[in-house]
DNA sequence: CGATATTGTGAAAGCGTTTTCAGAATTCTA
DNA sequence: TAGAATTCTGAAAACGCTTTCACAATATCG
């Protein structure tokens, strides 16, 4: 397999099978019909001259980059990830590509990895979280297609992927009440700072409207703030306990928190669930081996990516795809225990 | 902030600032030297038209795609994504984009996604584990600088960037016995499959040299095969306990197989580190927030990636960067205990 | 102060495709 | 079977940049 395709170029294709480039153009892109004879030749002389169109130069010439743009806010979280291999997957088989770009949840490095992508000339758009405003992804779409996972905007929503969070807190909370908890913490994250997190917001007030409709007060001492991160659960699980208002369960915001919170209570000699239950979100690949596996409510990360994919395409293509939210559901394993 | 730059060129901005297309390019590029006066005409031409260069036609024109392609394996594996993340922040800053493809530990995908790559015209090469034979490799290497990453190919050795993994082996093994245990059971991954784990093999054998060395008997029914997954981790302690050998710690070739294998032993009652200890290689994330915090044998997984992208701009530049191995060191934490 | 370097600049020729346009060849229709 | 409709095909003009070349305009030297 020689590499030193580097010159062969469709002109060299073209006089090799004795017709202009314009035809070897035909039938690499299958844009008109092409006599057989013809096109036997070419074909055999690509596969001789072991030739590799440019690319750059059918970009220019056409105008498609034939790329997708991936916006994350974090590669190496396992959610995101989740949703990566999800895209990955839902544009195998297309003829496009995806460029992934890294906004770290900062406003800043967002904005310019968007940009990036853009003179990147891409094709389409995907968004996974992030804190872009409503107005900006708005003048995007003018121009570029887009798709937005894992947040919900209300001005474009016909464009977003995301499961109904609240329903995931309430849920979450709910089965706990069901389990017999009364005393139920909460670990939720900071909405102020701008990290942009309705998701988490959300889940919250899940949280706090199962408490109210089964009549059960929401008492903000058993209320922390992390980050999304383990260690801000083990933080978490400390200043609970340092508060000294009783629990028998924890709902974290998400999977890692959770972990955090499992491994506190582990130094704590607190046990898992005899003690004290543990809920999660996300339902993360480690959640189901974690000790002990992880009750969870379950966003579909993967389908999401998948469905953010094919819907990309199909908004490129001139379609209008209906989105609908994804359902969270409780994935019930051991980390909770009926109160007595 | 428009995006309507759709059609903006260097042409409008040669004729806004009254030079010509090509003294615009040089300052663009800063090529050449541009008369301070033309210079700030230019740079104000660009803002208030808000030009953005054709990336395309650079590419086209120069021959450089400004692209770094970087070949995984795993999307989603907590270690590889290690990689990637240290690839990203030593792009950073530079002009350099990564382009990511996923080989998926199957030959056939890797040599797509390669062929893809190159198709991009990429500028370097950063390969991640993998199974791309030596010759394949060296014949790339003709054409475009390359890097290989946790993987190590003697005849471009010069090129590869990996951790001693025979080390990581006989360290984490050569810990367990000095902490008093002599039925020391291991769960490794097939090396005959083609799923190319040299890697693994390498840890196997630090694990039966420390043996040795010890004077201890390498028994065949302590060792298993998993498949590097959590899950596996699970099967490989169903099966160790089925074979009824007695043994008081495990050495997982990697952190998923000892999670899982932690699990398994959760679910059979057996404590861990009280009855059993566990030792993993990887030192993932979530190694430090298992319950107990495990013990394992950290592999820099970012750092390599950081030196990584730092070498195949190096290499881009014409330099040749001394790429020495990594050391894999052990990280003590509470997932062994001593025996008694 | 004329000859020689140096510096800044524009014209124009690529880079390797796609695509429009028009004409040639073929097939169809009445 | 003449004319109309279809199919194929090639020439040539983009696409938006970079870069070579040559030539002014300056600066430098003996």
């Amino acid at each position: 397999m020689t590499t030193e395709n580097k010159k062969v170029t469709i002109t060299h294709i073209a006089k090799m099978a004795n017709v202009s480039p314009s035809t070897v153009s035909r039938v690499l892109r299958g844009s008109a019909e092409v006599s057989e004879a013809k096109r036997t030749a070419i074909q055999q002389a690509i596969e001789e001259l072991q030739y590799r169109p440019n690319i750059f130069a059918q970009s220019l010439a056409s105008g498609q980059s034939m790329t997708i743009g991936v916006l994350t806010q974090n590669f190496g979280s396992p959610f995101y990830d989740g949703i990566l291999q999800g895209i990955l997957q839902g544009l195998e088989g297309s003829d496009y590509w995806p460029m992934f770009a890294d906004g770290r949840w900062y406003e800043k490095v967002e904005k310019h990895a968007l940009h990036l992508l853009l003179d990147r000339r891409v094709d389409g758009l995907i968004i996974i979280g992030g804190q872009l405003d409503a107005e900006m992804l708005h003048s995007i779409l003018k121009t570029t297609p887009l798709v937005v996972v894992a947040r919900e905007i209300p001005p474009i929503r016909n464009r977003c992927l995301y499961v109904n969070n609240y329903e995931a807190g309430y849920a979450a909370t709910r089965y706990l009440i069901d389990m017999g908890h009364r005393h139920i913490a909460h670990i939720t994250a900071p909405t102020i700072n701008k990290i942009a997190i309705d998701d988490v917001e959300k889940r919250f007030e899940g949280y706090k409207q199962a408490l109210i409709d089964a009549s059960l007060p929401i008492d903000p001492h058993l209320i922390v703030e992390g980050n999304l991160l383990q260690q801000s659960g083990v933080l978490a699980v400390e200043m609970l306990l340092s508060r000294g208002r009783p629990f028998s369960a924890i709902f974290a915001a998400n999977d890692q928190m959770a972990f955090g919170a499992r491994l506190a209570l582990y130094r704590r000699g607190i046990r898992v669930p005899e003690d004290v239950s543990l809920v999660g979100v996300d339902d993360e690949p480690s959640a189901a081996y974690i000790v002990p596996p992880l009750t969870t409510v379950r966003q579909p990360a993967v389908e999401m990516g998948q469905v953010a994919a094919k819907a990309i395409l199909a908004f490129i293509n001139g379609k209008t795809p209906e989105l609908t939210p994804f359902k969270a559901h409780l994935v019930v394993r051991e980390s909770v225990s009926r109160y007595r």
